[in-house]
Parts: structure tokens; C-alpha cells; sequence
DNA sequence: TAATTTACTTTGTGCTGCAAAGTAAAAAGT
DNA sequence: ACTTTTTACTTTGCAGCACAAAGTAAATTA
């Protein structure tokens, strides 16, 4: 027994566990509001939905859906063509875990930050209490 | 117009409000880990600490801590010289502002993807069209 | 004193995000 | 009818970033 501070070493460990399921491809603002709408919506998603919900730019977009759609998290389907095309996309069941997945590392590693951004707040004593939702803002 | 789903959009609309504060400065696994680290150390830490606590390579810290520096997320105090050379880091009182915003900006849209996952849910997921190509594991 | 180790720093490369430009077809204008 | 505009994407080019390999400086060890 050597440590001063097992919360904090708690902590730090799961931050660092949940930081290895951090998932690149979902770890990026714009595919991470794509994701986040697109979750939400039962039979999917066209590309102009998309666009506007997600305020990105076409080619922007278009790259982030490619690369959503290449790792299996979404499918497409295609219908019409020229201006009527329609390109209609939709989470997978592996997409949909995936992402689950992350968003629990996700809140792992907030919490952990939230937790030891408490311990290492003040300069004296250890409060080791944690409000519950909001983080608190710096003193000084 | 004709909106039917008012959990939904709210979700929505708070996570692409959130999405808009997320500091790509932070938004990135190396800094996410080095910020969850020194976030609980009350006197900062060294380099070779980091490097042994966030598992990072020391050209990939460096530049890394690099970042982190010249956004005024922290500062450096380097004395000896040489293989005595001792970098230490430490959080700023702007640098803990900006990641406990950032944490907050998190949360909210991890909240609201969980309040879309939830919602979208029931019968998607199961029909893919392209079934059998596997989401790249990304764990590196 | 030559080799090794420690504590970083610099450099090179390949990937990624982003937006501007391009394409295809329908609709609107003349 | 035919030219222009709009819509719905796709392609291209570039800038920036992450990552690791190589480099540097000084202390320690053989």
C-alpha cells in the first residue's frame, strides 16, 4: 500500500482502458453529428436530410457518408438519377453496436475526467465529493 | 411544420449545439488521454510520467504536449539539460476552463445520442444490405 | 573513453478533413 | 425548343495533422 490516491489511479485506468475503444471513425465532429442524427431516425436518411441536419457542406458530407458506409456502419440505397437522385442511407446492426460501443468509452472517459478533474482541482486537502451532473467551473 | 417526434429533435438540436463546442484541440484520443491524466494531477506532471501513464511514443507526446502548449492548455517549466532535462507540464487555469467546456459539450451529446439511440431503435438495424463486411476494429 | 541510456526534439510520410469545382438530369425561364 | 438554373450528389486538390523513425544532448556505465 503505497498509493495516496486510489480514485484518482482508478480513474486514470479506465480513462485509459476506454481510451482504446475509441472508435477513429466515429471519433470526429462531423461523422459524430451524422451519427448522433442518424441514430435517432428509425428508416434513415437522405442525403439532403442529412445535409441539413448536420449543416455540412456536399463534398464534406458525401466523403464522411463514404467513409461510414465503407467501415459497414451505414448502407446505402440509390434510387433516380441526375437531380432526382435520392441516395437514402441507414445504420447497420453492426453500426449501430459499434457506435454504442463508443458512446460507452465515451462516458467512461468523461467520467473519469470528471472525477479527477475534481481530485486535482484544489490545491490543499482532497474533496473527493463529485456533483453529479454539471462539472464546476475553475476557481482562478 | 409538421414536426411529430419532439424528443428527437430536441436531442438533435442539443447535440449539434454541443457539437459546435467541441475543441478540436481536445477532440483527438493522444489529447484526450493526456488531458484525462494531468486533468487530476494537482501539480502537473512530468514528461516521462505522461509518457508512461498516457502510453504514447515520445514523438507523438511531445507534439501532443506541443499543441497543448502553444493553445495555452498548459505550460512547461523545463530545467537541467540533457538527459537531466526535466519538462514539467501543468494545466492551466484557462486550459481546465476550456476541457471542463468540452466535457460539458460531451456530455450533452452523449446524452443526446443516447436519447436518439433509444428512440430510433425498434425495427432498423436488422434489414443491411450489405451484410458480411465487417466493421474495421480501428484499435490502433 | 566508448557505448548505452535517458529525455526529449526534429523530420518525413501518409492519411484525413475540407471546400471548390465538376457532373448529371430535372425544372424553369425565354 | 433550347438555354439557364437548380438539385443532388461526386471528384479533385490541398492543407494540416498524427504518428513514428531518426536525431540530439548529456549523464551514466563498462
Amino acid at each position: 500500500m503505497g498509493e495516496g490516491k486510489p480514485v484518482k489511479r482508478d480513474s486514470q485506468k479506465s480513462a485509459r482502458v476506454a481510451l482504446e475503444e475509441i472508435d477513429r471513425v466515429f471519433h470526429e465532429k462531423a461523422r459524430l453529428g451524422i451519427m448522433t442524427t442518424i441514430i435517432g431516425s428509425r428508416d434513415g436518411l437522405n442525403f439532403c436530410e442529412l445535409k441539413d441536419l448536420c449543416d455540412l457542406t456536399d463534398g464534406n458530407l458525401n466523403r464522411h457518408l463514404k467513409v461510414l458506409v465503407d467501415t459497414g456502419v451505414l448502407n446505402v440505397r440509390k434510387t433516380g438519377q441526375g437531380r432526382n437522385t435520392n441516395s437514402h442511407y441507414k445504420l447497420t446492426a453492426k453500426g449501430r453496436r459499434a457506435f454504442e460501443k463508443y458512446l460507452s468509452a465515451l462516458e467512461a472517459i468523461l467520467n473519469a475526467a470528471k472525477n479527477s478533474a475534481d481530485s486535482g482541482k484544489s490545491n490543499s486537502a482532497k474533496s473527493s465529493q463529485h456533483p453529479g451532473d454539471g462539472l464546476a467551473p475553475a476557481t482562478g
